[in-house]
DNA sequence: TGTATATATGAATATATGCGCATATAAGGA
DNA sequence: TCCTTATATGCGCATATATTCATATATACA
C-alpha cells in the first residue's frame, strides 16, 4: 500500500490538521463529551446561575460542580460574575452553544 | 438554598434533558473529543479510504484505525462497502460532519 | 475579630480510554 | 487447499477522567 506523505498533494486531497487544531477541537468537543458538563451548559443556555443553584438543580455535589466548571472556564466556555459570596456562572462561548443545542435538537428529533 | 426540581417550571427554567438524549449527545462529542477519530473522520469528510490507507495517511498502526473505526461504527458514524479484501470506509451522519467542520474553521480562524 | 455562607482545591479512588502486540478471521488467487 | 493480503479482535498496560471527602479560601456581617 502506497503512502501518500510528503508527496505532491493531489486534487480531492484533504489538507492534513495542524497539531494545535486538533488539540483546541478536541478539548472542545471533550468539553461537551460529559453527561454532568452538557446538563451544566444546558442550563447555562438560558440563564446564569450560581454553584449550589447548579448542585440543586441537578442533585450534584457542590464540589463535584465546582470541579467540573473549573474544567469549563479554563477552556473559556463559561464565565461568572461575583454578587457577595455568591457566583454567578453563565456561558461564554456563543459558537459552543450552538454546537450544543444542535445537537441536543439533533438526539431530541430522531 | 432553594431546590426548584418537582416545583412547578418558571417562565425562563429550561427543560431538563432525559437520560437517553444525554447519553446520545454525549457519545457523540465523545467520539469527536480524541485527534486520532477527528483525524479520521476529517479525512472520511471528502473521500472514502481503506483501513491501511487511513493508517498509512495518518501515520497510524493498522489495528488502532481499526480499533477506531469500529468506535465510530458502532455509533454509525461511518460506513464501509466491501471490495474483495479491502474494506473502504465513508461517513455517515452528515449532521456530525457539520458539526466537525465546522468546529475545525471556528477554531482555525481564531 | 469571630462566625456563617459560598466556593475552590487537593488527595484518594474507581473507572474509562487509547494504544500496541499477537493472533484470528475473511476473501482472493495460484 | 495453501498462501497472501486486508481487516478485526482479545488482552494488557499506561494514562486520563469523574467523583467524593475533607479542608482551605474568601467575602459579608455582627
Amino acid at each position: 500500500m502506497e503512502n501518500n506523505r510528503n508527496k505532491e498533494k493531489k486534487d480531492q486531497e484533504v489538507e492534513e490538521l495542524d497539531e494545535e487544531t486538533l488539540f483546541v477541537v478536541s478539548q472542545t468537543f471533550k468539553a461537551l463529551s460529559d453527561p454532568t458538563r452538557i446538563r451544566i451548559l444546558h442550563l447555562l443556555c438560558e440563564q446564569e446561575m450560581s454553584v449550589n443553584q447548579i448542585a440543586d438543580t441537578l442533585d450534584l455535589r457542590q464540589s463535584t460542580v465546582s470541579h467540573q466548571l473549573r474544567f469549563l472556564k479554563n477552556l473559556r466556555l463559561v464565565k461568572y460574575r461575583r454578587a457577595g459570596t455568591t457566583l454567578f456562572y453563565s456561558h461564554d462561548d456563543e459558537h459552543v452553544i450552538d454546537v450544543l443545542q444542535q445537537t441536543i435538537n439533533h438526539a431530541l428529533h430522531h
